[in-house]
This record gives C-alpha cells, sequence and structure tokens, in this order.
DNA sequence: GCTATATAGTTGAGCTAGCAACGATCTTAC
DNA sequence: GTAAGATCGTTGCTAGCTCAACTATATAGC
C-alpha cells in the first residue's frame, strides 16, 4: 500500500469501526448521537453550563448549520434551553436545563464504559498518554481565541 | 473534562478537523470523497484491480448500501465497472478500468501531500510508527476471513 | 429433489452534516 | 449619524450514509 498512507488509512478505519459502535449503542440505549453526547459534555463543564452557539459549534467541530440542528433536537427533548446574551443581542446561548444535567449524568456510566471497552482497555497508561499527546498534535494550528461575554452570572 | 474520555475526544476532533480539510481539497482538486479515493486505493493494490463489493465494503468499513451507491459514482464516471464471478452468481466485481488507473494515479500525488502537510509532518519517524502501531490496536478484533473467489484471472 | 438458512447485492426512507445565501446585530471609520 | 464590514445565527438545498426490506443465488439437511 502506499507508504505515507499507512497510518493515516488506519487512523481513518479506527475511527470508522469505533464511532460506528459506539453511537449504535449509544443511540439505542439513549437516543443519542456522538455529537449530541459530545454537546452535553461541553455543557455540563462550561461555565454555568452555557456556551454560546458559535463557540460550541467551534469545540466539537461542527459547522455553525449543523449546531443549530443539532441543538433543535436536543431543544426539543428538553435538555438544552436558549439563553440570551445580555449586551449582545446577536449571541444565543445553549444552556443545559436540569432535565440536562440529569441526562448527562445518566448517559455518562454507560458510555465511558463503553469507550473504556473499544478504546481505553486496548492501551496500557502509558501508551495512552503517548496516543493522547499524539493527537494533540493534528489539532494544534486550530486552536484560537477564547469566547466573549462568557462569564456572565446566570 | 471526564478523565477517561480525554484520548478518545482528542481522536474525534483529530479526525474531524482533518478529515473535513483533506475531504474539502479532494472534492475541490479532483471531485472525489475520501471514500471515494479510499476505495480507488483498494481496487488499484487489489489483485487484477477488482474485488467483490462486499469485501470492498469491508475494508473500507462502509455498509452494503454505502458501496451501492459510491459505486455507481464511480462508474457513472467511468473510473470502475462490474464484473461478473463465473462460480458464483451473486457476486459482482467492482473493477477499476483503465480510466480509473489514471484517475488513481492522478489524484495519489496531490492527496498523498495533503496527508502529508496535515498529519505526516506532525511527526518524526518514530512518532508515526508508533501511532501506526497504537491505532492497529483498535482495529484487532474486527478482522477476519479472505475473501472467496478472489484470485480467479481476468 | 426440496425446504431452510445464509450470503451478495439493490432500493426506499430517514438522518446528519456541509455549503451558500440570508437577516440581524455589532464595530469601525469618516 | 451613517455607511462598510465583520460576526452570530437560521434556513434551503444537496450529498453521503445507515437501517430495514427485498430479490436472487448458494449451501446444507433430509
Amino acid at each position: 500500500m502506499e507508504p505515507g498512507l499507512e497510518a493515516w488509512i488506519r487512523f481513518l478505519r479506527a475511527h470508522s469501526s469505533l464511532t460506528r459502535q459506539l453511537s449504535a449503542s449509544l443511540e439505542r440505549d439513549h437516543g443519542l448521537t456522538l455529537n449530541d453526547f459530545d454537546v452535553l459534555v461541553q455543557l455540563a463543564y462550561a461555565p454555568n453550563r452555557r456556551l454560546r452557539r458559535v463557540d460550541l459549534a467551534r469545540s466539537v467541530l461542527l459547522s455553525a448549520s449543523g449546531i443549530t440542528r443539532l441543538l433543535d433536537g436536543l431543544e426539543r427533548a428538553g435538555w438544552v434551553a436558549k439563553g440570551t446574551c445580555t449586551g449582545d443581542a446577536r449571541v444565543t446561548y445553549a444552556v443545559l436545563t436540569e432535565t440536562g444535567v440529569a441526562k448527562h449524568r445518566d448517559v455518562r456510566t454507560s458510555h465511558l464504559a463503553d469507550v473504556e471497552a473499544l478504546f481505553g482497555s486496548r492501551f496500557s497508561e502509558a501508551e495512552r498518554n503517548t496516543l493522547s499527546a499524539l493527537l494533540l498534535r493534528l489539532l494544534e494550528p486550530g486552536d484560537d481565541e477564547p469566547p466573549a461575554c462568557a462569564s456572565e452570572p446566570g
């Protein structure tokens, strides 16, 4: 096979294989997409459990329209609500509701177990750290500015 | 953030970021999807440049219907043709045409350069080998049987 | 030979996501 | 204050993919 592509192709295969399995069980057991859960996690750990939609998009690497439609679903389910930003009428926050917090807590355990089974358990502690560090390199140049208007009180 | 998820989330982010960029330039410059190109590569290196559709699906980790529709496109473009299997009328081969070989050769160079820029250049030789070995672990249990009826002459 | 089961492949319906175009708001320059 | 440009968000359109259902062929048991 193409010499320079070996590692890259394994990367693609690994991603495809793992996300297929993980999103199937996430869908089956909890009715969530991987990205849905990812968004719940981001919000759960954000200050005041709220993020501007544009920051959320950047942090989970979805397009603006992708975030709009993903949040549509989470809002319909009652896990996320819209919040306004005093001082900048353009921005809309995505705010994790109480129900959303509960949902996150509920899904967290089983999803962590799935990730551990399919991903974490394949590596030793040291290997996982190595892998994590190598993966970080792939993200380096794309990271930028902190969110504005993100720390106002709820 | 969730302790056990750190490496996994980086994995997801890295995949999302890289595939977005790579597929955009592949699309723009050559009118191909990442999976399209992946299939061209698989066929280019297969014996007689042909594979059963089901084996192709397994090797690029697409569903059966996904392969059908992907190959529809490649067939319309003239890069792939259908071939029959003497001895098993159920199977249809995907065969790389001469045009398809040329297309693969044409795209190969620029795509390799893109992958090198976004992926390979981030690592030393040793690191890339480490990464490749670690990624292989993630694929281990899913590999199985060799294709039947795969070595008949063209 | 005949039925039951497995395998190869296609098709229809539905979902997720991206791009491009748009409206709304904020910022800067004059 | 007002015009030009940037930023935030939504919507229309389209592409790619999966699942479920289906046809057709192959294999095994009797």
